[in-house]
DNA sequence: CGACGCAATACCCAAAAGGTATGCCAGCGA
DNA sequence: TCGCTGGCATACCTTTTGGGTATTGCGTCG
């Protein structure tokens, strides 16, 4: 059996009239008359009785007319179906987040792709760096965020933002008192920094920004992640830096500060994906990520 | 698009390797190869990777499949579908029933029907005589079960039993000492008959089998239905006469005495249907109803 | 670097879909 | 009652297309 079967005995049972069906069907009578006689005699089932004045379905006919009915939507869907997730437009995108990634430029992104591709199932899984390429081999997940990443032979490496970084002092610190700072207050005051885990990491760039600088900044204490982090400077434990997208984290008894004299104190925030992934799902994604570093300036 | 696409396409996906997905549908590598290049051209998606060691499903391709396997279950259901109904075991049967049928042999073939096609929805319709002629002309019913009618040039009547009549008298009433009773005495007692409505009817019935005998009964009253009947029995208002089946019906005051001389005094069931009928539902039923009449030798 | 495995291409044949002409039958009007 | 009409079925031809064989092209892996 055929869909052309399907097709054409739903026209025959929507005129009751083989001629008219075929002229519906843009073919000639006789061909129809016969497509109708295989389908019946390969069923074992008479769908149509003949008379006079045209045809009348069985109640066979009738139930093989629902049946055909609701099949030819199936169809038309699964076309429309696979059409759309060849355009990226359906299907699934799981993604790696860092630990604090939700405070960054990321919920944009993400925001940007769900209005364009509303059909798109986007999963987040939370996942270290090497979490995340791990992943990546395995095909777990299609994209990953992250920070600071060395080059890899199978994954691609593209630069989303380079974020400013913001001095983070305590309210009652002297330094709150000014609207903008120098980067050289960092070798004046202990630091806090984070993350603990896989390096290089964040405390790594401010290591070498510092180093850039022309001084080794005194490290107070590393802690697991920037919540921890500004918490401690809220508490008094020192000062510490973050990038523009954290200072969202409105803690109290703590401000954020701009540097007036270091445009290259920045920290990327690059996403990763495999070199070999052509799919339109994340190629989409990456559109919405391009776009978003287009609007964005690089910063 | 063709279903043929459908089965292949299940193939390749399943056996991630052409040829060998061309060996299981039992033709060769090049005409498979081209007829998923062609669902690939007309979708204008890639389903599959061609990798060195085979292919690859992509994201378009795994949403093809599932809908695939969909259709191909549903078309396969169809086919099932459409074939039972063929055979007259699924669809829909409807039925006209008179009055207090239910009490006469009906329920026994509706029972034995459903026990053979569970999938048949029966759909019983209380109507006169009169109105199931009607329902069947416009197909709104595709059986009647009836007792006495004329002949129809477009209905068939075919009898199913003849039920031996029996007297119904108060327990107090001196023929109830009797284990069985002359029909003669219909002569002397008067005579509670039913139905009011479309004649000829079970009391033209009775009237022709005194005719018979050579006498004319006196009638008390002639009531609605044979429940009315007997509950007047019960009350002291006269005798009346049921089918047998109709002995079921068990009111107190009441008791069923059959004739020791009258093997005639008996009345049919019939069945009537649609001379053109063909639908095999309808033939199943008169099956069981066939089978029926045979185990119960005419009575 | 040559052998192997697999998909793609080229080309042919056969099956089957579609077309035209015609037959056959029932109902209807003159 | 006898054509005439409308409808499906049949016969036969043409064209499309699915399937087969042979071969090429392209990676990968000893």
């Amino acid at each position: 059996m055929d869909l052309r079967h399907l097709k054409y005995f739903i026209a025959v049972a929507e005129e009751l009239n083989i001629g008219r069906a075929a002229l519906r069907l843009h073919i000639s009578q006789p061909p129809l008359t016969r497509q109708i006689q295989q389908l019946e005699e390969e069923l074992g089932v008479q769908l149509l009785v003949r008379t006079p004045r045209g045809v009348e379905l069985t109640q066979a006919g009738e139930m093989f007319l629902e049946e055909a009915r609701n099949i030819r939507s199936l169809v038309e869907q699964a076309i429309e179906r696979t059409k759309r997730a060849g355009q990226g437009k359906l299907g699934r995108l799981d993604i790696g987040i860092f630990g604090t990634g939700i405070l960054s430029a990321i919920p944009q992104m993400l925001h940007l792709f769900r209005d364009t591709h509303p059909d798109v199932r986007v999963v987040v899984h939370t996942m270290t760096k090497d979490e995340q390429i791990e992943a990546l081999r395995q095909r777990r997940i299609a994209l990953g965020f992250n920070r600071i990443l060395s080059p890899l032979p199978d994954i691609e490496n593209e630069l989303i933002i380079k974020e400013p970084l913001f001095l983070v002092v305590n309210a009652n610190h002297p330094l709150s008192r000014q609207e903008s700072v120098s980067f050289m207050e960092l070798a004046k005051h202990p630091l806090v920094l984070f993350p603990t885990g896989a390096r290089p990491n964040f405390v790594d760039r401010v290591m070498e920004l510092c180093a850039n600088m022309g001084f080794t900044p005194e490290i107070s204490q590393i802690v697991g992640d920037v919540v921890t982090g500004v918490a401690l400077v809220a508490g008094g434990f020192g000062i510490t830096l973050v990038p523009r997208s954290a200072t969202t984290l409105n803690l109290p008894g703590v401000v954020y500060r701009p540097f007036f004299d270091s445009l290259s104190a920045t920290i990327d925030l690059s996403c990763i994906y495999r070199k070999d992934d052509q799919s339109a799902i994340l190629q989409a994604f990456l559109g919405v990520i391009r776009a978003f570093r287009e609007q964005h300036g690089g910063q």
